[in-house]
This record gives C-alpha cells, structure tokens and sequence, in this order.
DNA sequence: CGGCGTTAGTTCGTCGCGCGAACTAAGAGG
DNA sequence: CCTCTTAGTTCGCGCGACGAACTAACGCCG
C-alpha cells in the first residue's frame, strides 16, 4: 500500500520538476500534452482534464500568454473555440514530454528489464480497471499500450 | 512509462479525493498523516514536506483554523514551536488514513494476492532506490522528493 | 559579560490554481 | 419566433507555494 502511495508521489515529483524546469506549472504542462495529438475545445479539455470550466480559462489564459498554446475560432460554430499548440508550444511539448519520460523510466533503472516489463503490465491492469469514471490522459494517451 | 505516470495520477485523484470527503487539502492531509507519529517543528515539517519555511507558516495556520493541529512552545527552545495534532485532529486523522488505504488497496482488487505483492514489492525497491534526496512521509513513512 | 552571526518562525506581496455563480452569445428545436 | 441548451468568459473567493524582509531567541567566541 505504502509502496504505491509514496510510488505516486515520487513520480509527480518528478513530473513537476521537469515541467519546472522548462517553465510550466505540471498543469500547463498536462495541457500541452493533451494538445499534442490535437486541438481541442475547452469543454472538452475541461472533460479530460477532470477541470471545471471556468478553471480552463484561466489555464489556457496563462498558458496562451507564454505563447504556446493559441485560441483558434471553429468554423463549424461561432461560440466554440479550439485550443492548439503554437510552434513554440510544440517543440517545447516535444521536449517536455521525452525528458520527462527519460526521467520516469531512470527511476526504474535499478530494475532488470524483466521486472520492469512486470511492473509496468501490473501498473497498466490497475490503471485500466479503474479508468471507469474520468479517463484522464497524461503525458502520452497514445503512447499507452506498450513500447 | 505511461502506466507509471497514468498509476502516479490515479493514485493521487484518490489521496485527493478522500481528503476533500474529510473536509481538508490533500497537503493538509500529508501534514496530519506527518504528525500522526509525533510533532514535529515548523522546519522540520518543511524539510519533510519539501516546503518552504514561509509555505509551512500557511498551512499550519489554515489546519489550526481547522482545530486539527495546535502550535505549542518548545520548552528547549523559545523562538521554535512543535505543531502537534489536537485530539480532534487525531481522530480525523486515524480515520482519514485508515479509509486512503482501503481506497488505494481497492484501486489493486483486480489482481490476485501473488501480483498485488510483486507489485508492491517492485514499487518499494523503485521507491527506495529513489529515496536519495528528502524524504517526505505519506500516510504510511517515507517517500522521496527532489531537491 | 557583551557582541554577533545563526536559526526558528512570521509577515508581506505575488503568482498559479480550482471552484461556483452569474453572465453573454451562438446553436437547436419546437 | 421564442425558448432551451451549450460554449466560454468573468468575478470573487480561498488554498497553496515562493522569496525577501523582518523579529526574536540561541549560542558562541573573545
């Protein structure tokens, strides 16, 4: 029990350094990682980011005056907004997004392949059998099956 | 990698969640779990917490506000003071720890017992190999944090 | 003993984050 | 049309984290 609790803070600890260290908060930087597959609108980032609305304004506010994500009006309804990337946001997303990997997986260096093959699909079945309720995607949400 | 960081924000969704049925912060909920043991100095809870001094000043006033902890004199020492659990912290806190740990026990119901012990044992070596900076307690004792 | 650097905590101002309630504006549907 | 719903924003609140500046007690060295 312990070992996943702490587990899961020493991985967001990690993930909060390295967002620190390319000059987001880890919340800018879960943004930026939904958008890499696309853009999106605000309704829906609020769905999977498990957000209230008004607290996406405020997210893409700040993260769209670092200049790395931008509103774009949608054709098909005027009311609606997509969020994407700018160039800038996406190469820094890039970045972001395989260091923190890197990292990530350093922390399991001490183990052999083997058992790092059996922590990760013990890891993955927990995950998947409670993503009931909010699926809330990280870093990759593509990326998670295997590799 | 992705199911390390999907269990990482899983994890913490549930730590959050159960502390918000309490009625605190999950960082509220770290310094009670913290001062379940013993009480402990203002400094001494920002190195285990990884806060700053000025951080801690905070959050302390807003859980004494809450009639969870209490500052009381250091005998030793005039200017320190030892934060400390008041008795309707203790109870809160028993009962908040106690109900985390189920809740994160039911994340693995999907595995057999033989998995739900490599799992556990997996995740305490990587934790442990990554104990190197400060180590910041959970509910349980230990778990580690950057710089 | 007296002076002085150190350590413990607090205060202050600033920013990010998350929320609900109230609001505007644009679709959708009878 | 007129209404209902949906998409987003605005506003005010409180929590959380930080650094810089400050106060006060400690301790040491001469």
């Amino acid at each position: 029990m312990g070992a996943l609790v702490r587990g899961a803070f020493l991985v967001n600890a990690v993930y909060a350094e390295s967002a620190r260290e390319y000059g987001i908060t880890s919340q800018q930087g879960q943004l930026l990682c939904v958008l890499m597959a696309q853009p999106r609108g605000m309704s829906e980032l609020g769905a999977m980011l498990g957000l209230a609305k008004s607290s996406l304004t405020g997210l893409v506010d700040r993260t769209e005056r670092n200049g790395l994500v931008q509103r774009e009006p949608d054709p098909q309804d005027m009311r609606a907004v997509r969020v994407a990337l700018t160039a800038e946001g996406r190469g820094l997303v890039d970045e972001f997004y395989a260091e923190t990997c890197r990292r990530v997986e350093r922390l399991s260096s001490g183990l052999s392949p083997a058992e790092r093959d059996a922590l990760g699909g013990l890891l993955g079945r927990v995950v998947l059998d409670n993503e009931v309720p909010a699926v809330f995607l990280e870093p990759g949400e593509g990326a998670a099956r295997e590799h």
